[in-house]
DNA sequence: TTGATTGTTACCGG
DNA sequence: TCCGGTAACAATCA
């Protein structure tokens, strides 16, 4: 995240203005995530903790700010450029015992260095859950989303229904790796790339963002050709090569 | 206008 | 009591 700098916060809507009131002015020390989390420390030992959820968006401006577009909830308004915070899912200060009753929760995030795998593994022997729909449990691993949940399986050649306790050590090292390596990537350009550079038939620049992922809402297989299957798994919607993907 | 959505949570039944 | 599945909710965009 980028906004380490003194910022004045506003909160067009008005549903925020005592909370905001109390980090107003101040500077933000330190941007952190667990997951889909973000937590903003500000320099007195406020919390803010974010999580964008569907919709949420941070949109930079240059400064002047433009007048609030859509649900803004909160502005920070830096010296050269301004944020936007859109439609979060979640927008509060919160204390100590809540950050940590909150990190709690959370499974082992695959962008953290100190991420154990074997934690993962524990989990996924305990639970009969297919592994598609575990992929998506943010107790057990924190981050994974939709498409990224869809893509590892396909790249691992797992089939999203297997049982979690079915799979082998090899299988979920592969699964496990594999997520943050994508991950990495994501955070690198900021956008979800899973097309590996040799399937590429264009620069990066010139594929639409449906184009840079290998099955996620894909009609067929690119590795076999076959049609790409998708159905509801774990509330989402699953997309699966049945062909490559083998129960 | 309608439907889908890069998600979370509470709740319910097995 | 634990676990997994489901519905409700949210605002935007194609």
């Amino acid at each position: 995240m980028v906004h380490r700098e003194k910022l004045k916060v506003s909160t067009p809507q008005g549903r925020f203005d005592e909370e905001a009131k109390k980090v107003s002015g101040r500077k933000i020390c330190q941007v952190t995530a667990d997951g889909k989390h973000l937590f903003y420390h500000w320099t007195r030992g406020e919390l803010a903790h974010v999580h964008l959820g569907l919709y949420g968006k941070f949109r930079v401006h240059k400064n002047p700010a433009p007048e609030p577009r859509g649900a803004v909830r909160v502005r920070m308004i830096g010296r050269e450029r301004s944020f936007d915070l859109n439609v979060p899912n979640r927008c509060e200060l919160i204390d100590q015992q809540a950050y940590t009753q909150l990190r709690a929760r959370l499974g082992e995030d695959p962008l953290h260095s100190g991420a154990c795998a074997d934690t993962v593994w524990d989990r996924c022997n305990k639970s009969r859950a297919p592994i598609g729909s575990l992929l998506l449990n943010q107790s057990v691993i924190a981050g994974v989303g939709n498409i990224y949940r869809t893509e590892v399986l396909f790249l691992a050649r797992i089939h999203p229904e297997l049982p979690a306790n079915h799979l082998d050590r090899k299988q979920f090292d592969e699964l496990w790796e594999r997520t943050k390596t994508l991950m990495k990537i994501g955070v690198k350009y900021n956008q979800i790339i899973t097309l590996g550079r040799e399937q590429r038939d264009r620069p990066l620049s010139r594929l639409a963002a449906s184009e840079r992922v290998n099955i996620y809402k894909r009609d067929d297989c690119p590795r076999c050709g076959s049609g790409v299957k998708s159905w509801e798994l774990g509330g989402r919607k699953m997309y699966a090569c049945c062909n490559c993907q083998k129960k």
